[in-house]
DNA sequence: AAATTTTTGAA
DNA sequence: TCAAAAATT
């Protein structure tokens, strides 16, 4: 279609929110097609930033960087991107009316908070007159696109992966952009000049965040060589991914996150692989449609078990224990390491996820709201759905979830998932002159053995806080008390 | 996306 | 007698 001739919108504000790149994005593709002149709108949320408790949040710093080179890359074609610090909800209609828009132009998001902010949005702009247009982007299919025989969502996740796989296949036009367009169409976008003045003041300072370190590069040129750099280890994936020390998985988890990298990019590459590794991989990216569609379908799983039965548990943890936890200093060296290398860094491998929050809930007895909230404010991936999905996974109150006997031995889960201890060396440095199993479980060694390795049990190294075989049979117990 | 105990069945 | 399969939690 040729562009602007026949557009139905004289001037469109495109809203980024967590699809920060400029490629394969379907809002901002529909924007440029539908409107002769496109505004580029980010706005940093006061409601979501006044909560942060911490002024160096790894997450604001990914996100500034990518919004800077946003804006570079739109200087570079002449426009520029008007940057908001307030409340959207009077921020986004405020803009519309001073460049009078016609519409406000954006990319669903399925969260119970960015739902309720987009519905008072739309309200606010109808009142003036003005449309709010939003698209399916950061997932393949949305929460009705697949549905049992009966129109029932699925609630477990291997027949949702079939119907989800059939429903792509019948129709290979939902890998792609709706418009063949893989980048926008820069004529639209507004000039440079018609942009200046409109933006608030939004260096870190003036957002009240003091930058840090990350261990990832943010933006969407850095998404896209990431994914270059993984598709070569694609095949490898199913049995690499487990291994926390090996560079197994895709590290693509903040990019999803922030739409730096679309999921249709992500889908496509997995397609074009016909190994085991892509489809072992493909699989993890239909687990976050299936958490998406669980929690736009049943937003009560926010706060309560998806077993509505489970909700009856009264989880006896204490808070001492969960300190330790948080701290990595419960005296089991898997745990303490992946716990210590999350908070120094904000990222933890699947399988720590898996082994960490199974040992909060099962091995602790701390209810797994607490392990949840402690990864939603550390995580710089966090989604509040894959989060809120994998710890009710892990606490056998979600859908489809571990059943509440299959409960990780966590010394076994490290000697497999690190049998030469390198994981554990390098994050509870302690324990390194430790050798073979005693590694992964130093407190029956005697003290000669411990002199030797260099830590004295107790001093240097805590002891364990619970006993595994202990606690699983509590945490069982549990679950049997409150079973219908 | 488990761990552990019990039973089975072949040597 | 032991490893594999099945049952149990």
């Amino acid at each position: 279609m040729p562009h602007g001739t026949d557009a139905a919108f004289e001037r469109v504000i495109f809203w980024f929110r967590r699809d920060l790149r400029l490629s394969d994005n379907r809002g901002l593709a529909e924007a440029t097609r539908q409107s002769r002149q496109v505004i580029p709108l980010f706005v940093f949320d006061t409601n979501i930033l006044d909560d942060l408790d911490n002024t160096q949040d790894r997450r604001v710093t990914f996100i500034h960087e990518s919004i800077r080179e946003l804006q570079r890359m739109l200087q570079e074609t002449g426009s520029d991107i008007v940057v908001l610090h307030g409340d959207p909800e009077d921020a986004v209609p405020h803009l519309a009316d001073r460049v009078n828009a016609d519409a406000v132009f954006t990319n669903r998001d399925y969260e119970p908070y960015a739902a309720a902010r987009d519905a008072q949005v739309q309200r606010a702009l109808a009142d003036d007159g003005r449309a709010f247009v939003d698209f399916k982007d950061q997932v393949i299919f949305e929460k009705d696109e697949i549905l049992t025989q009966s129109g029932e969502p699925y609630k477990v996740f291997s027949p949702y992966k079939r119907a989800w796989l059939q429903r792509f296949e019948e129709n290979t036009e939902y890998g792609r952009s709706p418009a063949a367009e893989e980048v926008p169409d820069y004529a639209q976008l507004a000039p440079r000049r018609t942009l200046r003045g409109l933006s608030d003041a939004w260096d870190m300072d003036a957002l009240g965040f003091v930058p840090t370190d990350l261990w990832l590069v943010p933006g969407e040129s850095a998404a896209r060589e990431r994914l270059a750099g993984f598709l070569p280890r694609m095949a490898e994936y199913k049995t690499d991914r487990d291994f926390p020390s090996r560079e197994g998985t895709s590290g693509l988890s903040v990019h999803l996150r922030f739409g730096t990298i679309s999921i249709r990019a992500a889908v496509r590459a997995a397609m074009e692989d016909d190994s085991k590794g892509a489809q072992t991989w493909l699989s993890e990216l239909i687990w976050r449609e299936f958490y998406q569609m669980l929690l736009d379908r049943f937003p009560r799983v926010v706060s309560h078990s998806f077993k509505p039965e489970y909700d009856a548990i009264r989880w006896p943890g204490t808070d001492d224990h969960f300190q330790a936890w948080c701290e990595g200093r419960t005296g089991y060296p898997i745990v303490d390491a992946a716990m210590r290398h999350f908070n120094a860094t904000g990222w933890m491998h699947n399988r720590l996820r898996m082994i960490t929050a199974m040992f909060l809930t099962k091995d602790l007895l701390v209810d797994w709201r607490l392990g949840e909230a402690y990864f939603a404010g550390h995580l710089l991936d966090y989604d509040l759905a894959s989060n809120n999905g994998g710890w009710q996974w892990s606490a056998s109150t979600g859908a489809d979830g571990a059943p509440y006997f299959r409960i990780f031995n966590p010394i076994l889960q490290s000697k497999r998932f690190d049998p030469d201890g390198s994981y554990i060396r390098e994050h509870v440095p302690e324990l390194a002159g430790f050798e073979g199993d005693t590694l992964h479980w130093p407190h029956d060694a005697d003290m000669f053995t411990q002199r030797d390795a260099g830590c004295v049990l107790g001093e240097d190294y805590p002891h364990p806080v619970v006993d595994h075989f202990e606690q699983k049979e509590k945490a069982i117990a549990l679950f049997k008390a409150v079973e219908k």
